[in-house]
RNA sequence: GGGAGGUUAGCUCAGCGGUAGAGCGCCUGUUUUACACGCAGGAUGUCGGGGGUUCGAUCCCCUCACCUCCCACCA
């Protein structure tokens, strides 16, 4: 693992020593990498990852999205595989048999292209080399390069059963990518034709409509005079890729348009061609309103064109070929890159005074998703998937619920796409993928078939040849969900484990691979392949979108070496959000080491506090401080709601409640309120914290353990004594942890009242241990808080360092102030006054201003009679405390 | 042309009918014996503009502006 991280590992950190004699195993600072990659490896020996515990019980169940096999991981990825990565540890930890199934894609294009440079390099290309050798070198390829985005998964820490691990052009894979091919053929929704598709010139081959990208740039529109016979003026036709007009071979006009009755059933004449070109009237292709309602008619380049051709019997001429050159159809123009030729032809159209205008016209240019050339309609025989009988049980199943999306927003997108659905261009010409299984014998008849032919059925000939091209690799990834239990066959792994349950991807690939997924998996298994859906947004890096022009991509292996995959983990289930972009910045890595920095401290403190004495085994029948009823109580609601968001898909909300508990309450307040009871002379009263100690520490490692496998796996095993076990160990829902809202109301006004002391000396200019001295009226319409506090008076004027504190009014001439409903009294013991008056004032201003609002509220009768009842006793009682605020400032 | 989402503190984002939140950044103080990757205190918002519904709107409805993205069209 180590050597994946290359130049990125970490360098070492110098390492503070803790003073002799107080060493417990943990340092000052860590190095994640001292124990990632450990923990790693003892959860896989002890096959952690593999589904436990017996058949039959409740499972969950995932397959990876399959990144390419050749791929490295990025932040994409690493985001996606967390969230994975924290529901299969969630549910593992809550006694599921979890299985989550790794694998990669032999992604065709995007391998091909990455051979075929190397090729090139070599000065050499596939064809030199023939289909069997080159398939040979992309093998080499992929034994080269292969899986080494899946060493990055481990890294991570993606707890995948890696002996399920699957390629999709693994045999029993490919076997069964043939037999849905079979299926789907003999039920005749796969079929053979020639079509105008969406062909790359740059890849050599069709891609679907999906495979294209529009981007808008700015192009220009030709306006052409045609020649027409008996008409003096012609037509004029316009057009935005003007070389196509060799390939005219019709011009079409409206039927019911006044403009151009005059060339009702005329023959034009090509320009630089001389082809007479029949005139057609056409209702559906030839929009009156644009233009001079006469359309250009090119059926080898332009699919509408090509309908219309088919309504009217015209002939298609190829005018450009596979590789974007011009063919021998185009005259003297053959063999000429297309844009040359466009230019030439416009140059000439130009001479020939038939150009009537060439105006700047914004256009939507398709171009190739993976090399970005431009996309060229083209017609040619191909192969393609009947979908509309495919769509409909996979629109039924999102209907009525069999499978959901997470958020629920995707069903709109999904399906206005899946209702519009076009039938899916399956053939590419390639060599890297699945060959289509048809052979045609030396009589032409076809057969398609899961074993290669011995003799044609129709003829007995025993002389084939196999389709050469090969699938889309959608066509296989679509098979994922049961292919990678053994489907066709009934294997013990597709009867236990398929349907799989929750499938987390970006949304990107909704059309791509997750609708094919449910019509593939309705269409083979009967069944949709998951019921839960969680479409993720898009990585970016603040609100900018990640690039390598911008610079600013974030490598997540480089990252995983900075901060420690905890943190990077941590970062990014935290930055999680429902909506479409999920924003990532390095600074939220560098807080979420912090944290990791902060938890380790914090089990430091604590481990040492453990040995000091005797832990008990249980809470039950111990009588719990305040402070020990408050943290235990915070604790199980805090599991409680982490549980309730994990549930919902809200990671970011799950990570910032452990956040937040850790850090804010169990570190700066229990922490610092039990200090003195650990160190103090009652027994008993230090055993119950340690005890309590120790099971706020262990339930937040459990807690936390799915979003920080590595760390607090290290610290479990400190803690417990038990080695790699936090993986298995139960996961905390705070029901054993009873809420304690009397606690909670005595340390949450504890809190409260220090830090307002702790504000009245800053803003007094005391210095942090100069003596101060509190009241607290005991007049409080809260008499349980006042007795609470009472017998925590020693522990307040530890936290407030004050000199005293006094349940009485205050004295006259101390400031006073109200703050959680509490009246209190400050004086710090030196001649100067206390706050400054300006603050005093601005705080007396906004009292006022509040006040008015309120006592207006509360005096008009529609609130009154309308608002709920709790709403208007808490404006009520708010009013009286600010009342109270304000008097007790003024006697300042 | 159709659709989805967004506009909240300097930055990145949560929240979404009942007195505005986090992280980072910023200011001040602080080596308090777990942690300076820390502790303590603090400042900062006409919650995009305008209407409406409501006792009450950052939150619901309408409208406008701007930004993202998707689909379709692209003579």
């Amino acid at each position: 693992m180590k050597g994946l991280l290359g130049p990125f590992f970490m360098p070492e950190k110098p390492v503070v020593d803790s003073p002799p004699g107080r060493r417990v195993g943990l340092e000052k600072t860590f190095d994640p990498a001292h124990f990632e990659e450990r923990w790693y490896s003892v959860w896989e020996r002890e096959g952690r990852f593999q589904p436990r515990g017996a058949a039959g019980s409740p499972r969950f169940v995932m397959v990876i999205p399959p990144p390419n096999v050749t791929g490295r991981l990025h932040i994409g990825h690493a985001y996606g595989r967390t969230i994975e990565d924290i529901l299969a540890r969630w549910k593992r930890m809550r006694g599921f048999r979890v299985l989550w199934v790794p694998g990669t894609d032999h992604a065709g294009i995007a391998t091909q292209m990455v051979v075929e440079r190397r090729l090139a390099e070599e000065g050499t290309d596939r064809r030199a080399l023939g289909r069997e050798k080159f398939i040979e070198r992309v093998w080499a390829w992929r034994r080269e390069a292969g899986d080494t985005i899946l060493g990055q998964l481990r890294r991570l820490g993606c707890s995948l059963d890696w002996s399920r691990q699957r390629f999709t052009l693994d045999p029993d894979l490919s076997r069964a990518v043939r037999h849905a091919f079979v299926l789907l053929y003999r039920d005749g929704l796969i079929y053979k034709g020639r079509y105008v598709v969406n062909w790359c010139p740059g890849c050599g081959t069709a891609v679907s409509d999906l495979e294209v990208v529009d981007r808008k740039t700015q192009g220009t529109l030709y306006k052409i005079r045609y020649d027409v016979a008996g008409v003096p003026d012609g037509a004029i036709v316009a057009t935005t890729r003007p070389e196509t007009m060799l390939g005219d071979t019709a011009l079409a006009i409206h039927p019911e348009d006044s403009r151009n009755t005059r060339l009702r059933g005329k023959i034009a004449v090509l320009p630089i061609v001389g082809r007479e070109l029949p005139i057609v009237e056409d209702a559906i292709l030839v929009d009156r309103e644009f233009g001079t309602g006469v359309v250009k008619v090119t059926p080898a380049h332009d699919a509408n064109d090509f309908s219309m051709a088919q309504r009217h019997a015209l002939p298609a001429v190829v005018v450009i070929g596979p590789d974007g050159r011009m063919t021998a159809e185009a005259g003297e123009y053959a063999g000429l890159d297309r844009f040359e030729a466009r230019k030439r032809i416009v140059e000439r159209l130009k001479r020939e005074g038939r150009l009537v205008a060439a105006d700047p016209y914004e256009i939507n240019l398709g171009t190739c998703q993976r090399s970005d050339d431009v996309i060229e309609p083209y017609l040619s025989e191909q192969w393609f998937v009947k979908v509309r009988p495919l769509a409909e049980p996979a629109i039924r199943a999102v209907e009525d619920g069999a499978v959901r999306f997470v958020p629920e927003s995707w069903g709109k997108t999904y399906f206005s796409w899946m209702r519009n659905i076009r039938d899916w261009c399956i053939s590419r010409q390639l060599w890297w993928g699945h060959r289509i299984p048809a052979f045609t014998c030396e009589n032409g008849h076809v057969t398609v078939s899961d074993e290669d032919p011995s003799a044609c059925p129709v003829c007995g000939s025993g002389a084939f040849e196999q389709d050469s091209d090969v699938l889309d690799t959608w066509f296989s990834s679509q098979l994922w969900p049961f292919s990678v239990f053994g489907w066709p066959d009934r294997t013990p792994d597709l009867e236990e484990f398929y349907p799989t349950d929750v499938l987390v991807t970006g949304y990107d690939i909704l059309f791509f691979w997750v609708a094919r997924m449910i019509m593939a998996g309705l269409r083979f298994t009967g069944r949709a392949p998951f019921h839960t859906v969680h479409l993720h947004g898009l990585v970016r890096v603040g609100s900018e979108k990640m690039s390598k022009t911008r610079g600013n991509v974030i490598d997540p292996l480089e990252a995983i070496a900075e901060f420690g995959a905890d943190a990077v983990r941590l970062t990014l289930a935290s930055a999680a959000s429902s909506g479409p972009s999920v924003s990532v910045e390095r600074g939220r890595m560098a807080g979420s080491r912090n944290f990791a920095t902060k938890l380790w401290n914090a089990a430091r403190f604590i481990l040492v506090q453990l040995e000091r004495g005797p832990v008990p085994d249980s809470l039950e029948g111990r009588s719990l401080s305040l402070p020990d009823g408050w943290i235990l109580s915070r604790l199980g609601a805090t599991e409680a709601a982490v549980n309730r968001h994990l549930e919902g898909f809200r990671f970011d909300e799950a990570a910032g409640q452990i956040y937040g508990f850790l850090w804010h309450e169990l570190c700066d307040g229990y922490l610092e309120m039990v200090k003195p009871v650990l160190a103090g002379a009652d027994e008993e009263a230090a055993r119950t914290a340690r005890g309590v100690l120790r099971k706020c520490l262990a339930d937040s490692l459990a807690l936390l353990h799915p979003f920080m496998p590595f760390l607090t796996e290290e610290i479990w095993e400190k803690l417990t004594g038990r080695s790699g076990t936090l993986i298995v160990a139960p996961y905390p829902e705070g029901t054993d942890t009873p809420r304690d809202p009397a606690a909670e109301a005595a340390v949450g006004a504890l809190r409260t009242i220090v830090t307002r002391v702790r504000n009245f000396r800053t803003e007094s200019g005391a210095s942090p241990t100069e003596p101060v001295e509190l009241w607290i009226d005991p007049k409080s319409p809260d008499k349980s808080v006042i007795r609470a506090l009472e017998t925590l008076a020693p522990l307040l004027r530890h936290l407030a360092r004050l000199s005293e504190v006094r349940f009485a009014p205050a004295a006259s001439g101390v400031l006073q102030d109200v703050v959680a409903g509490l009246t209190l009294g400050l004086l710090v013991r030196r001649g100067s006054s206390a706050e400054s008056s300006t603050r005093i004032e601005k705080a007396l201003a906004e009292i006022d201003a509040e006040v008015g609002r309120l006592s207006s509220k509360l005096q008009n009768a529609a609130y009154l009679a309308k608002a709920p009842a709790p709403i208007v006793e808490k404006a009520r009682r708010r009013l009286l405390e600010l009342e109270e605020k304000r008097a007790a400032l003024g006697k300042s």
